[in-house]
RNA sequence: GCCUGGGUAGCUCAGUCGGUAGAGCAGCGCAUUCGUAAUGCGCAGGUCAAGGGUUCGAAUCCCUUCCCAGGCUCCA
């Protein structure tokens, strides 16, 4: 038998001998690569161990610690989450179980009524943990389509997969369930199970086991609210016992910081239920932060030069039979109200109200760009089910605005755009920016070709001109225009879609909005949506997490509390915050009725950016002893007017004492 | 809207087999006067989400509705 070469990743050849597996070729290179190996990549596609590799192929081995190799055992911890649950409930079906971020999940259908509960999950761990004792080797079969039915005769879901394949169904929608073409693969471990897949899968049970199993949830087959609703067990599973732990961790790190949570414990809003589902209530420590944002908002507007409009809240309902809403977004709406002269409803959008100010005159084109801004309320019918804190909602304050202008001052207007949005992103702390821009959908689309690829063009130069990375999403646009959706990374690596820029070819023409060129004819303006927040609801949910409620001091709803050491401290401190507050500084004082240690401990759990202590030798002194939050070790004799210009400049700067 | 799990004091939670409600923190009062993350004692606080049913008796069992969580679907 004669040999052959393979390249490794380095770009060295290996020789082995002709057969040799990838399993073989880890070995030829190492013991403990052939020990550690789950799968390899061959050519660039991903396979088992057991695949023989072809003379010149680019083989790299998969080990655990990788994003391929994490893949891989989340899939084969998935199959074998399939089996502990057939050896459960014999006769349940399964239908898809691909691997996830930072996990796995599998739907079933149990037989007869079962459901899963939350209990069942321990029951089903235990089974799992069994199957991986038991050191069951996954093995891969090739078979035909017609004994791919065969085998599968009683397992609804994996026949309806098979048929498609058979159709020609596009590979994307399988989740890596089979092999396309006229064979599907099948992985059986031990006797009792075996699943149609893609693979590929570890060599053995033995290799997985640091796994967890964390909710049931329903899911609807092929995603589809009219077809059978299965059950959904959602798992999680890593290559080491350090790597699980640090992503428990990490849940936990975010449950800390939730929104919901962080609200009721620091007072700023509540959702009270005689208010029904998704309505916020804004206390007065929330509706001052909001009133910052607001404040911050309107005045970087009126330097960029917005020009402020207010529209209500309730319309008749022939604006959004105008604006073509009622067609498409019924769904969404409130309700209508029917009243003497019409049909009413709430408002769910702010635009074509702004569309009636642009029309409510003859324009010409020495107005344009005219950039309208409201900090526009509207509500929207979301679906029960869909609900969550601030970030869904059902009525909600959009920092919106329209900007009409003419089709030569699109770009620059797209460019500075972007540049105000990052801008003003970058106030509240935010540092790491993504973009998708979607483009087109061949489908559904108003406006000329031309338009659009102009429009597309504009968008795409301003991202590169800011170099903003972004990934283009095909046909994700809306139907009336191509857009930007600006991610933001926030402190615990999160992302979080804010702010959007469209562009809009539907409205003008809907609302035959001209203006006068210097050419005295009359012209179709473009319209461009944007908002920068989104929603403040939402944005503020998002700052709240971001900053783990530790708010910068700019925002914070309470800056300062002054705490005299004893009572006969209470008047130099009332006076010391008496000063701040004349300076603007949103400032509490606590008398001294309870031991200093108590009031710090107290201060520190509100968070509050600085409490300052005064006892005596700060009355004969004039200064104050600095705690800043974040530290455990607090500045004594400090002079007021030094910490007072401190400060100062530090919320001018929009800066923060801790680093949290 | 759908699936699963929930709703007990302002917050976090306990409450056994159906026998009539409990803790810690927060609040209030009194005492304490203290230099950087918990002073002591006391008091008050509840339509057990709401409504209906079963029962001698319901926080507990059943039904309906509302609200919440995690998903699915949806998101102009």
């Amino acid at each position: 038998m004669s040999d052959i070469e393979v390249i490794l990743p380095d770009g060295s050849r290996k020789t082995v001998p002709e057969g040799a597996t990838a399993r073989d070729v880890a070995a030829a290179i190492g013991a403990r690569l052939a020990k550690d190996a789950l799968a390899a990549r061959v050519n660039d596609v991903v396979v088992d161990l057991s695949f023989v590799v072809p003379a010149g192929a680019q083989v790299s081995l998969i080990t655990p610690a990788s994003a391929d190799g994490r893949e891989i055992l989340r899939h084969s911890s998935a199959h074998v989450m399939a089996q502990a649950v057939l050896r459960l409930w014999p006769g349940a079906k399964y239908a898809i179980g691909p691997a996830i971020e930072n996990g796995f999940y599998y739907d079933f259908e149990l037989p007869g009524d079962a459901r899963f509960t939350d209990d069942d999950l321990a029951r089903i761990e235990e089974v799992m943990r069994e199957i991986v004792a038991e050191d069951q080797p996954f093995t891969r079969r090739e078979l035909s389509l017609d004994d791919g039915l065969a085998l599968f005769a009683d397992q609804p879901f994996k026949v309806e997969i098979i048929s498609k394949v058979r159709e020609g169904a596009s590979d994307d929608e399988d989740l890596g369930e089979v092999a396309t073409g006229p064979v599907v693969s099948v992985y059986a471990n031990a006797g009792d199970f075996v699943d149609l897949c893609r693979g590929p899968h570890v060599p053995s049970t033995k290799r997985l086991g640091v796994f967890k199993l964390m909710r049931v949830a329903g899911a609807y087959w092929r995603g589809d609210e009219k077809r059978p609703q299965l059950q959904r067990v959602y798992g999680t599973a890593w290559e080491s016992a350090d790597a699980l732990a640090a992503h428990l961790h990490q849940l936990e790190e975010a449950e800390r910081r939730d929104h919901r949570r962080l609200a009721t414990e620091m007072d700023l809003i509540s959702f009270p239920s005689e208010l029904g589902g998704g309505l916020a209530v804004w206390h007065p420590r929330g509706g001052i932060v909001r009133k910052e944002m607001e404040d911050f908002s309107r005045a970087r507007h009126l330097e960029g030069g917005y020009e402020f409009v207010v529209t209500p809240h309730v319309t008749n309902g022939r604006l959004y039979e105008t604006s073509g809403h009622l067609d498409f977004y019924k769904d969404g709406m409130y309700p209508p109200m029917e009243m003497d002269n019409g049909t009413y409803y709430l408002k769910p959008m702010n635009c074509p109200m702004h569309c009636l100010i642009f029309n409510s005159r003859a324009r010409s084109y020495r107005e344009l760009p005219l950039r309208l801004f409201e900090l526009g309320t509207v509500y929207r019918y979301e679906r029960a089910g869909t609900l969550h804190g601030l970030m869904r909602i059902r009525g909600f304050t959009q920092d919106d605005a329209h900007i009409y202008c003419t089709e030569d001052q699109l770009q620059d207007e797209i460019a500075s755009l972007l540049s105000f949005v990052m801008d003003v992103l970058r106030a509240f702390g935010f540092s790491d920016f993504t973009a998708n821009l979607s483009t087109k959908d061949p489908e559904k689309y108003v406006g000329s070709d031309e338009i659009w690829d102009a429009a597309t063009d504009a968008l795409r130069s301003a991202l590169e001109r800011f170099g903003l990375e972004y990934q283009i999403k095909k046909g994700d646009a809306a139907f009336y225009g191509p857009k930007i959706d600006i991610d933001v990374r926030d402190a615990i690596g999160r992302t979080w879609q804010l702010s959007t820029i469209q562009c809009d070819f539907n409205h003008p023409e809907r609302f035959d909005l001209h203006y006068v060129g210097a050419d005295n004819q009359r012209h179709r303006p473009i319209m461009l949506h944007r908002a920068l927040f989104g929603s403040i609801e939402r944005f503020f949910g998002v700052l709240l997490e971001h900053y783990a409620g530790n708010l910068p001091t700019w925002l914070a709803p309470e800056q300062v509390r002054v705490l005299g050491v004893r009572n006969d401290h209470d008047a130099y401190a009332a006076s010391v915050a008496r000063t701040l507050r004349a300076e603007g500084v949103r400032v509490s004082l606590e008398e001294a009725s309870e031991p200093l240690g108590s009031r710090i401990r107290r201060a520190k759990l509100d968070k509050v950016p600085y409490v300052l202590v005064v006892g005596d030798d700060d009355v004969a002194n004039a200064t104050v002893g600095v705690n800043a939050r974040g530290s455990n070790d607090p500045s004594r004799g400090v002079s007021v007017s030094d910490f007072a210009t401190a400060l100062a400049a530090e919320i001018l700067a929009h800066g923060r004492p801790d680093a949290d």
